[in-house]
DNA sequence: ATGGTTGTCATACAA
């Protein structure tokens, strides 16, 4: 069988369902993962999704900010949001497939909205930078405790970070701007390195290679300007590297009515 | 060096 999983820094999921709907009926999904839904629980569109055939589902959002969802065609069970730096913040969601998914029984799919940092690279005297840092320690951690080698995982999201050269329209002059300074790109690194993560985006489309997955608002024309950065990532367990199929960045979605920032990102893997 | 845009909620703040 075939596994598709996308993931998607929405940007309010109450505001851009139509493109959502229009990128399920494209891509067709086995599972959907959303960052920044912007959206309570109870305001979430929770049956216009199970219209559309994802009757599973695990969301957690905060009112105006944050949120994150899976959205599953698939049965899935262990369903649970970590709380991170002990915060109120809905920044992870994590859920199990369930025997009825077949050769996808068993898999792990982590969604992670990693805190976008502010604006100066300096822990004391940006809290926002500190609590980005204090984050991605407290990942470290607990990859350290699941340990990815022994699983079989998926770990997307929105990292907030670009860490390699080619992951950036200018290294040299993003070194000192907040998603690729040497601390992030460094920590992030080791944090998907230690832990046996295979970078599935990478495997498929090596360095030296540009690849993107946010293009400010900011630019009077995005696509003219291209001055974007790799801040989606999807990660395997090592167990599961061998079967992927496919990785592709929706760059066209970014095109779209009232676009999200970020583009969406489907790797399939063929169990 | 500066400002550029967007979404939510209430006209500030986060991204």
């Amino acid at each position: 069988m075939q596994l598709a999983v996308t993931t998607w820094n929405i940007n309010s999921v109450r505001l851009r369902f139509p493109i959502v709907r229009d990128l399920i009926e494209q891509e067709r999904p086995d599972v959907l993962c959303l960052q920044e839904t912007k959206t309570p629980d109870d305001k979430f569109p929770a049956a216009e999704f199970r219209a559309l055939g994802y009757l599973y589902q695990a969301i957690i959002g905060n009112k105006g900010y944050n949120g994150v969802a899976i959205l599953s065609r698939l049965p899935f069970s262990d369903a649970q949001a970590m709380p991170m730096c002990g915060k109120p913040d809905a920044r992870h969601m994590s859920v199990t497939l369930a025997g009825e998914a077949r050769k996808a029984a068993g898999i792990t799919i982590h969604n992670f909205y990693v805190p976008a940092g502010g604006d100066e690279p300096d822990p004391s005297v940006n809290d926002k930078f500190a609590h980005k840092l204090a984050f991605l320690a407290e990942m470290d951690a607990w990859a350290r405790a699941f340990q990815p080698t022994g699983q079989q995982a998926i770990l997307v999201g929105d990292l907030n970070i670009a860490p390699y050269e080619t992951d950036v329209w200018s290294h040299k002059q993003l070194l000192d701007v907040v998603s690729h300074t040497p601390i992030e790109t460094q920590t992030l690194e080791r944090l998907r390195a230690d832990h046996g993560w295979v970078d599935a985006i990478r495997q498929l489309m090596p360095e030296p290679e540009r690849v993107y997955t946010w293009w400010s608002y900011r630019a009077a024309d995005w696509e003219a300007a291209d001055k974007g950065r790799r801040l989606d990532h999807v990660w395997l367990s090592p167990s599961l590297a061998g079967a992927l199929h496919s990785a592709d960045i929706h760059k066209h979605a970014r095109g779209w009515e009232r676009p999200s920032d970020h583009a969406p990102i489907t790797v399939r893997l063929a169990l």
